[in-house]
DNA sequence: ATGAAAATCACTCGAAAGTATGAGGGCAAA
DNA sequence: TTTGCCCTCATACTTTCGAGTGATTTTCAT
C-alpha cells in the first residue's frame, strides 16, 4: 500500500511534467518551425515571385492542424502504462484468540483425528486414564494413541508433544 | 525501497539521455522535414501548373504527411514505458508479543524463583532428569521442587501445571 | 543475628507414563 | 480383492513421575 502511494507521489507528477514539457516543446518547435517556414517561403517568394500568400498560410494551417491531429491520435492510442503489481503475501504465525488449526503442519505431521483429539486433552492436563474415560475407551487404547502420537511428532514426552503442538498451531 | 532505488537507477539516466537525444532529434528531423517539404512544394508547384485540380490532392498529401509526422513525433517523444513490477511482500504477523509475567497471579501463587524456573523448563518439555542436569542439581531436588510447585498451584500433574501457568500468564 | 523461607538432597513407594508387541475389525483406495 | 491405515484392546515390562517424609545448608529481611 505504502509503495503505491509513494509511486503515485513520485511518478505521476514526473510523468505529467514530462508530458507538459514535451507538449510545450512541440508547440515551441512547431511555432518556430512554421515561422521559419513562412520566412523561408517569403524569401523564396521574393526570389521567384510565384507563390500566393494565402495558399502558403492555408497549407501551413493544414500542416499544423494535421500534425496536431497526429500527435493527439498517437497520445490517445499509445498510453504510457507503468504497471505495478504488489502481491502481499501474509504469513500468519498468529496464536491470538480465534484459533484455527494449521492445516499445513497438521498434514505434515500425519496425525489422525483421534490422535489429535487425544493431543488436545493431553494439552489440557488430563492423564491417560482421564482421557480414556472421557473418550469411552480403554487406558491401553489411549496408551497406543499416545505412543503413535509421540512417534509421529518425534517427541519423547507428553509435555514435549504439547509444547510442539502449540508452537506449530496444532492446538490452541 | 529497493524498487524505488532500481527505478532511480534505470529511469533517471535513461530519461536525461533520451531528452538530450530528442532535443537533437527534433532539430534534425525538423530540419530535414522542412527541407523535404520545400522540395515537395517545389515539385508539386510544377505539377500545379499543369494539373489545375490537383490542389485537393496536394492538400491531402500535406495533411497525410503531417499527420504521419505528428504521430511519429508523438511516438518517439512519449515512449510507452510499460513496466510491470511484481513485488512479493512477505508480512509476518508477529505473534511473539513480548512476554511479561503476570505479577499478580504469580504473587497469588506464591512460587519461588527456582520453582518458576523449573516450571518454565517443564513447559518446554524437559523431564525432571533433564531439568536436574540443566540446573546442575540432583533429580531429587527437582522432584521436591515439582512437588511443592504442584501443591502451590493446586494441580496434580505437570501437564496441568503447564496449562494453568500458560493460562495465567506465568510462562510464555 | 536470628528466624523464616528457600534451596538442596535422600529414600521409599505407588501411580502414571511410555515401550514393545500382537491382534482383530472397519473402511477406503488401488 | 488386496493393501494400507485407523481404531480398538490386551499383556508385559521399563521408566518417569509424584507423594510423603525428613534433613542440611543458604539466603534474606527484620
Amino acid at each position: 500500500m505504502e509503495i503505491l502511494n509513494e509511486k503515485a507521489k513520485i511518478n505521476l507528477p514526473d510523468m505529467s511534467t514530462r508530458n507538459f514539457f514535451f507538449k510545450n516543446k512541440i508547440i515551441l518547435v512547431y511555432g518556430s518551425s512554421l515561422a521559419l517556414l513562412l520566412f523561408l517561403l517569403k524569401w523564396l517568394e521574393l526570389r521567384f515571385v510565384i507563390f500566393d500568400h494565402a495558399l502558403e498560410v492555408y497549407i501551413g494551417a493544414i500542416a499544423l492542424v494535421f500534425t496536431g491531429l497526429g500527435i493527439w491520435l498517437a497520445l490517445k492510442l499509445i498510453k504510457p502504462t507503468i504497471k505495478t503489481i504488489i502481491v502481499e503475501k501474509e504469513i500468519y504465525v498468529n496464536n491470538s484468540i480465534p484459533f484455527s488449526l494449521n492445516e499445513k503442519e497438521f498434514d505434515k505431521m500425519g496425525l489422525s483425528k483421534r490422535e489429535l483429539e487425544v493431543l488436545n486433552l493431553m494439552a489440557e492436563g488430563y492423564s491417560n486414564g482421564e482421557i480414556a474415560t472421557r473418550l469411552f475407551v480403554s487406558l491401553n487404547t489411549i496408551k497406543t494413541h499416545t505412543s503413535k502420537l509421540f512417534e509421529k511428532m518425534d517427541v519423547k514426552r507428553r509435555t514435549q508433544a504439547v509444547e510442539k503442538a502449540k508452537r506449530l498451531g496444532l492446538i490452541p
